[in-house]
DNA sequence: AAAGATCCGTAACCTACGTTACCAAAGGAG
DNA sequence: CTCCTTTGGTAACGTAGGTTACGGATCTTT
């Protein structure tokens, strides 16, 4: 088996698929392999979409053009990872974004039409398709709630409710340092620490080094409705 | 055609079938209709989601509950609307919220096994399943980036840019009343005035009543960097 | 044990922006 | 035209929380 077939089967998109399974799969999808050198522009931003891109060898850079021009690079794609597979069957059939090879980089295509085709020869692809897609809405709901909350002390509560939640008791260790957790929480450690300050002041929870303990569960959480 | 069938074909999951494409469909599909009195729990948070369901008629509420008991209703599904779409094929095989039926109801499942199965004789289906999954990737990617500017300013800019980009004029006419930009940028409207005259001050905007020029593209742009 | 280095809490300061109030301009309705 | 409603600008105030600085505690290295 080729090095590419085997990055190939490493993407999600073919993930429980042995190699024989693969082997059989690739020779019945068109062929569709491109190599671009440095700098070579793979997709352009509001160009249609039509093929699923995996990345073989390489990598490639997501780029968000400005008006002016300038542009900031916002992901970068390494060997496995996947393009396009989110807008190939939307109503936006072009590509948000432009892709840039950012190396030699060595992309496979594969054609919206083919997988709606090989799917009933190989219904694990459209399984993992759909499982990809999934994932991402879970993660990106994930992302919305914890950017929804405007305040800082909301963030805090979520994250304290999150603990208690999975550790059923209302007096637990805090798994990780302060510093730590202003981090996941996206706010610098001295606002951290003065928020919850005037929480364990107001008599919502306690707290001694990283023991902490809920004193009052329901006012708690009424702080999600303000 | 039965009623609860027509609104089944309404639902975007049935999207392009034609009625005889399907009834020959539910012909093959296992019948799984379930009737739902007021108040009757449709699906418990945390129990696990194995079907994609269709609500025939009725309005089914989705509630979030907190540790302490509360909970907040979060969403109303109606007639042809669905459920348990991102969560059948994800990791996550459980409800993340409790669904509970607000009026008498009516609910049509389709089991995960099925979709598959059916899949090769009736592609469309899959196609829609895939279609309604971006399209909601694309509607979250959209909340995330609003939500991700942390400034006010940061939002005014990407609103002018956005009309810019339509426009494709540095002068123009602004479509909506401040009233209706402040409410579209999610911020009261003096904050709104405030800040418009702000960037007339620096510089970076002018306008009179709701013509607006664009002075200065780059030093916009440069705020989204900060 | 001494000397850094890292972690944490506290306090002072400052800025963004929500809130409220008030007034002027514009648009209808009589 | 007059009266009233809606819309928009401006200013004063308050608050959340980012920023910076510093001092104490803990941990690490030699």
């Amino acid at each position: 088996m080729e090095k590419w077939q085997s990055t190939i089967l490493q993407s999600k998109l073919f993930r429980g698929f042995t190699e024989s399974e693969l082997e059989r799969f690739l020779s019945k999808a068109s062929a569709n392999r491109e190599q671009y050198q440095k700098g070579q522009i793979v997709a352009n931003e509001e160009t249609p979409c039509t093929h699923i891109g995996i990345v073989v060898s390489g990598v490639i850079d997501v780029q968000k053009t400005y008006p002016s021009g300038k542009f900031i690079t916002i992901n970068h794609l390494r060997e496995g990872e996947l393009f396009g597979e989110v807008i190939v069957f939307s109503d936006r059939k072009t590509f948000p974004a432009t892709l840039i090879a950012q190396t030699e980089s060595e992309v496979y295509f594969l054609k919206k039409e083919e997988i709606m085709q090989l799917n009933q020869e190989f219904p694990l692809l459209m399984e993992n398709f759909v499982q990809i897609l999934s994932q991402k809405i879970l993660n990106l709901n994930q992302r919305v709630k914890s950017l929804s909350y405007h305040t800082l002390r909301q963030r805090i509560v979520d994250y304290i409710l999150e603990i208690y939640k999975i550790q059923s008791t209302l007096m637990f260790q805090l798994p990780v340092s302060r510093k730590q957790m202003a981090e996941r929480l996206g706010t610098p450690r001295p606002s951290l620490s003065r928020e919850l300050a005037k929480m364990k002041d107001e008599g919502l929870i306690d707290y001694e080094k990283n023991s902490f303990k809920i004193l009052d569960l329901e006012q708690l959480e009424t702080i999600f409705f303000e």
